[in-house]
DNA sequence: CTCAAATCAGTAATTGTTCCTGTTTTTATT
DNA sequence: AATAAAAACAGGAACAATTACTGATTTGAG
């Protein structure tokens, strides 16, 4: 079945992705790889991408610009983006207290992302 | 310059937008619209979310879906997104105590979305 | 080794979103 | 109210990220 048989181009991507801490998008992912490898295909990124996100390997982290973000680090932490230049940086993942109800949801995951102004961006 | 002026159509968008807590796609309010008033363009819609966006009335949400979904309430609360049918509702933002530091950004926004299943999607 | 399933490259198709052009609406000024 | 400039619009073309398709290649089980 899908995503059960050993593949290099997928731990090619899997590699790649886990190796930066920039939260790249699919395309990047590609481009980094294409140098090396000429033959790998930008279908096979996303649909390798695709097998990850399914699997729990990796997860998106926000749509940029139009770009989805991913993540190949699956630990808790929450995310800082800046709104000017798409960078995202990684921080602690603050301590979350719940109230209210959650309405039946069953959830998983919980994704805290704070959006602003990079040091850079600010002058 | 752009946005000052009165436009009816920017307020048939906005309070469409803001009459649902379904946190729509711009299509869907296109699509709601469309009925009653049959020279509205999709492009229109765009345009005046973006307006909204940029001056604090709408946020985005998610991308789900491939689709922007966009919420017209901007208080302080967070959202549990079904992973299955792509469903969004509003919950009480938990109280965030941060650690560590904030790598000079200077943030205005946090989103805090919970991931799952539905009660419907759960079976 | 052999065969079926899985994976892939390459490319076409899809689709959410943005851009462009000529037209209409709004606002400010008489 | 008439006029003109700015803003907003419709309609459709253009764009780009993503997905789907097809035929070839690779992988894993027996």
């Amino acid at each position: 079945m899908k995503g059960s048989n050993y593949s290099s181009k997928r731990e090619l991507i899997y590699s790649t992705l886990c190796s930066t801490k920039s939260h790249p998008s699919a395309k990047w992912v590609y481009e980094q790889l294409k140098e090396d490898h000429p033959d790998l295909s930008l279908g096979t990124v996303y649909r390798n991408i695709a097998l990850f996100k399914e699997n729990g390997k990796a997860v998106a982290v926000a749509n940029i610009l139009g770009e989805e973000r991913l993540d190949g680090d699956t630990s808790a932490h929450a995310h800082l983006v800046c709104k000017c230049c798409g960078k995202i940086e990684d921080v602690d993942m603050p301590s979350l207290t719940l109230k209210g109800d959650t309405k039946g949801f069953n959830t998983d995951f919980v994704a805290v992302t704070y959006f602003g102004t990079c040091t850079e961006c600010s002058e």
